[in-house]
DNA sequence: GAGCACTGC
């Protein structure tokens, strides 16, 4: 292999900080390394990244693990996977492993390293996303691919033994799957010594992250690379933004951030503002309010647009059109802003210093009155890191400024430093069987970047225990254990899957399957309320919800697909689609298990078995004599409800398992089917005892 | 009769 600096040149300049063997490394002010004509070159070299190329080089060749801490705009992502290529780690059939969380990126970014190495993508360089393989195994050396793929590519090959590097982006996001990834990374790295690790991290958290993979205590043979972790800091190239705080703590986020966003319009140069809020409602609001103000004082040349996930695709894409001359375009946003989708041409950011946040409280303490064992969303401050990246946003094409709607104290003082990361706010059964799958016996023990807590691992062992994929010794059943884990979902989704075998139904339960696992097959939108409602009745079921989706999926198929008809039908023609999709890969990943197709036709009793097998845990019993429809769980005895878009809502049949809850004001099951109480010992006969299923015989 | 931050396989 070659060597990464180049002889007669300085050797890179190390500086230790003596501190948990973590080391830092500045790199000298000018780059002379004349290497490149063409303007593509010349355009690689104007990043940040390019003058610590050599150091980069130097340290992956040292180092076993490498932590980059870089900016947006340093071109780390590009950049760092065509340096390995260019040393030679890609030769000799071995590959370069670039990780995203998200698919858009890892496409975007992927795109852009094809170009700038001037081949085509999907030879030399190539990506791997849910439903998309442009790789060619004989040609490609760098791979770009999102976490859970290559989480997914371990159930083949363990070690990853086909990588020579791997890096892994944005880092500093925490993501579950990241996180399980980097917990297995490390553990690789102990087979694999010859293993470079690049982690990505946009801030500078990555302290931890160093000390999580220092193994100064396991030190290996001599000759092998340091396994100390070294620390690479890039700067980005963002415009500087000037900070705005509120001088004392307001009382309602949402009419500041309005009355912000008028003075911001009144008093200052154009450039659209982006302002962070927390959710639909909010932002609806906000939307409303801007524009009517503006009206009663005949503000002119504001544009004002919401953005959030939830919204049809045509309205998100006006986001992107550009300002017209003369106006002011506002964009009212949730967090999707803050990593998922970029906005150019912003200048202003209002940052109400809150988002939703996913909460999960695994519950083993019954006599606690909250509802347990639910994922929550809950309004929560951001931490000092999203804030930072918020800000940003505003710098990208000229100086900015962010106005912060909280004081500079609670900034300083009060703002926590670290989001949470979601490994300790989930619901944790699809993490451990992946873990398991990988042979991780110990789940308790393993090493996590981030511990979750014992209650929900264990909780998670319970779900699956009770499932039948994990037996008494908490080891993979065979089959189903394997089976479920090899199937892409929500194990309870999975089990529903396997169980739809035995009932003959497969064809259909992979239908099901495939819509809970998107949004909703209906069109977005609180003002067609009534037309969606009365489009819902064409196709709503006796049964429920999932019977209901069959016969949306049917009328789908019918139409030939069609959007028109999705459109009169006010169903969300993207989803189907995807659905679709997902329903091809269930296929496929069905036939290689051994999973017979076979469709029930018109016996919705058999895919209704199929549902309880795999969701008996979600049971409930209308209370007797209840007049507003008052639920039980038949596990804890919490209080829920059945959802009113639900086409059950009204008709409350006394026994019902649901597929999700939504948790307001009061507990909401979402998706729900009525089902027969006998059935529910036939599914799990160790989970329902006789006795609790019929406290008082005679009211069932 | 009510309300869903965001990803991903």
């Amino acid at each position: 292999m070659s060597r990464f600096w180049k002889p007669g040149t300085e050797k890179p300049r190390i500086i230790d900080d003596e501190e948990g063997g973590v080391l830092f490394y500045s790199a000298s002010a000018s780059s002379s390394s004349g290497y490149g004509f063409s303007s593509m070159e010349k355009q690689r070299q104007r990043l940040p990244v390019f003058k610590y190329r050599t150091a980069i080089l130097y340290l992956v060749e040292t180092r076993a693990t490498t932590i980059i801490v870089g900016e947006t705009g340093s071109g780390k992502t590009t950049q760092i996977p065509q340096y390995l290529k260019e040393a030679g780690w890609a030769e000799g059939g071995r590959m370069i492993a670039c990780t995203q969380p998200r698919r858009l990126a890892v496409q975007a970014v992927a795109s852009r390293v094809a170009e700038e190495m001037g081949v085509k993508l999907g030879e030399e360089v190539g990506y791997t996303i849910r439903f998309e393989d442009v790789t060619n195994n004989d040609l490609t050396r760098v791979k770009f691919l999102t976490d859970g793929v290559l989480l997914r590519e371990m159930m083949d090959d363990p070690l990853l033994s086909k990588y020579s590097v791997i890096m892994v982006d944005e880092a500093h996001e925490r993501s579950l799957s990241t996180d399980i990834l980097l917990g297995l990374l490390k553990k690789i790295q102990r087979r694999r010594p010859e293993l470079r690790l690049i982690i990505s991290s946009a801030t500078i958290e990555a302290k931890t992250m160093a000390a999580f993979f220092s193994t100064r205590r396991h030190r290996g043979p001599d000759n092998g690379p340091k396994k100390e972790p070294a620390i690479l800091s890039v700067e980005g190239r963002g415009f500087s933004v000037q900070i705005f705080y509120v001088e004392a703590p307001i009382p309602d986020y949402l009419r500041a951030a309005v009355s912000t966003v008028l003075s911001i319009h009144d008093q200052e140069p154009m450039g659209d503002i982006l302002v962070f809020l927390t959710g639909q409602d909010d932002i609806d609001a906000a939307v409303q309010l801007i524009t009517e103000e503006a009206q009663s004082s005949r503000k002119q040349g504001l544009i004002v647009l919401p953005l959030y996930s939830g919204l049809p695709r045509a309205d998100q894409d006006l986001i992107f059109s550009p300002t017209p001359r003369g106006k002011r375009k506002v964009v009212i946003s949730t967090n999707i802003a803050e990593t998922s989708l970029t906005l150019e041409g912003i200048v202003y950011v209002v940052d109400s210093g809150f988002s939703k946040q996913r909460f999960y409280n695994p519950g083993f303490d019954e006599h606690q009155s909250e509802i347990t064992d639910i994922e929550n969303l809950i309004v929560a401050p951001v931490s000092k890191a999203s804030a930072r990246q918020r800000t940003g946003r505003a710098g990208r094409i000229r100086p900015g400024k962010c106005y912060r709607l909280y004081t500079e104290e609670y900034f300083v003082k009060e703002m926590p430093a670290e989001g949470i990361p979601e490994m300790q706010r989930s619901n944790l059964v699809s993490c451990v069987i992946q873990l398991k799958a990988l042979g991780i016996d110990n789940i308790l023990g393993f090493d996590w970047p981030a511990s979750p807590s014992p209650e929900a691992l264990i909780r998670a062992l319970e779900v699956l225990y009770s499932l039948g994929v994990l037996d008494d010794d908490a080891k993979l059943t065979s089959p189903a254990g394997f089976q479920v884990a090899e199937i892409p979902l929500d194990p309870m989704i999975s089990k529903m899957v396997l169980a739809s075998v035995e009932f003959g139904c497969s064809e259909e339960v992979i239908t099901i399957a495939a819509v809970l696992s998107i949004q909703s097959v209906w069109f977005p939108g609180r003002g067609v309320q009534k037309e969606l409602d009365e489009a819902k009745l064409r196709f709503a079921a006796a049964e429920g919800d999932h019977v209901t989706f069959l016969n949306v999926y049917k009328g789908f198929l019918e139409s030939g697909k069609s959007s028109n008809w999705c459109h009169k039908n006010f169903v969300n023609y993207h989803a189907m689609k995807k659905v679709t999709e997902i329903r091809l890969q269930l296929r496929r990943i069905a036939q290689r298990l051994g999973i017979v197709l076979k469709s029930c036709e018109s016996d919705m009793q058999a895919v209704r078995k199929a549902i309880t097998a795999g969701f008996f845990a979600n049971a409930c019993r209308l209370e007797p004599f209840s007049h507003n429809g008052l639920y039980k769980t038949i596990r804890s005895s919490q209080e829920v409800y059945i959802h009113p878009s639900s086409v059950l809502f009204r008709v409350n049949p006394k026994w019902v398992v649901f597929h999700s809850i939504v948790s307001t004001d009061r507990q909401y099951m979402r998706n729900v089917i009525s089902i027969d109480p006998s059935w529910l010992t036939e599914a799990a006969p160790h989970f329902y005892q006789r006795q609790l299923l019929n406290p008082n015989p005679s009211q069932v």
